[in-house]
DNA sequence: TCAAGTAAACTACACAGTGCAGTTTATCTA
DNA sequence: TAGATAAACTGCACTGTGTAGTTTACTTGA
């Protein structure tokens, strides 16, 4: 193999761009060869297809919607401060343009072709941080609740509704401030309703 | 006024359905006139354009989007079971499958077009039952916080995100029972942040 | 020499929107 | 009650445009 020759990646970069301003059926090939500087016959003997071409780009934009938080609870540890954390760490992912940018990219067309939807489920849907958090976090007595997985998913309620809505609704992408005081008022509540009495 | 011919509603109802199938773009106004089992003529005699058809049906629908949730604060009854009935009204509000699809083809085109995004917030973006609740609740000392947007924030947060995302994620209409869930724990929830000392 | 790329013309098709000749329908009038 | 009238509707051919994907003839660099 010679060198990683970089047509391909123009033209996914110019691909994912368009699609991202004009969803699948208004992104035009024409457009995409254009603007990677690349013969649209060059285009096609990358990616066989428009459908192609899309799905090539739904997978490599999945690996980025994966969840990076790995906020761990550490049972020698109060809870409130890493409720905090998490949130924090939840919030920082979510709120990074590139994220925003992408989730919706994939909501539009997951919303336009519900056989796309197991790509959002397996990628921007996943909670398992949260469950093993409060699962640990259970298991060392911090909460109150046995039902870790109603835990987790009211957390991310907190959290994600607000920091989804306004993007979604209008394309507003929250401030870093905004962000911090939903991660604490989000923490607060939790903390109000599932910490246990013995917890500090 | 001649007669009240139904035609006109024909087209409205197929069109709808087509929109909602297919998108703005996807939507073809030869199947829509077949639909409405309708000349194609007749569609344009009725509304001048595709885009001016799509409007029509925004208006149309937006009616139907309006909260009609009217649940108010009773100052001489304990808060716990009118949070309950807050979060049910509105559970039954965003369950009925009409607003679900609804909202899911307005959102669609939200997407696509951010410059319909106040469509959104006009519509179901309403949130004055909640925020007139809680001010209510907070002028009647059942509640421990001033900031009763804040309050009405997270309530909506704990309600919303749980009936909306499976539905936007994968077509799922959540179940009587899953909403009644919901309710009952968001309520709960809500409660133990938000209750004041003195409410009962 | 040859693999990869370029540019531009080309095919085939779907779609929005129009024009028009003729038909249906409801309502008003003699 | 028969028939005139106007408006709504039909069916269909047609224009123009944008697009996915292909073909062809040419270029470039190793």
């Amino acid at each position: 193999m010679p060198r990683p020759v970089p047509k391909k990646e123009q033209i996914l970069d110019a691909a994912i761009e368009e699609f991202q301003k004009n969803g699948f059926l208004g992104a035009s090939m024409d457009r995409i060869a254009e603007s990677a500087k690349v013969s649209k016959r060059t285009v096609y003997n990358h990616f066989e297809s428009k459908e192609h071409l899309f799905r090539a780009i739904m997978e490599l934009v999945l690996d980025q919607l994966i969840e990076t938080v790995d906020v761990r609870f550490q049972p020698d540890h109060p809870l409130k401060p890493q409720l905090l954390e998490l949130a924090r760490a939840e919030g920082k992912f979510l709120r990074s343009e590139k994220y925003m940018r992408l989730f919706r990219l994939v909501l539009g067309e997951t919303i336009r072709d519900p056989k796309l939807a197991h790509v959002l489920e397996s990628g921007a849907g996943r909670v398992s941080v949260f469950d093993d958090f409060m699962k640990d976090a259970y298991a060392a007595g911090a909460l109150n609740s046995s039902d870790f997985a109603e835990a987790s998913e009211q957390f991310i309620s907190l959290i994600k509704y607000r920091a989804f809505w306004p993007y979604i609704v209008s394309g507003h992408i929250i401030t870093a401030d905004e962000m911090e005081t939903i991660a604490q008022n989000s923490a607060e509540t939790f903390y109000a309703r599932f910490a246990s009495n013995t917890s500090k």
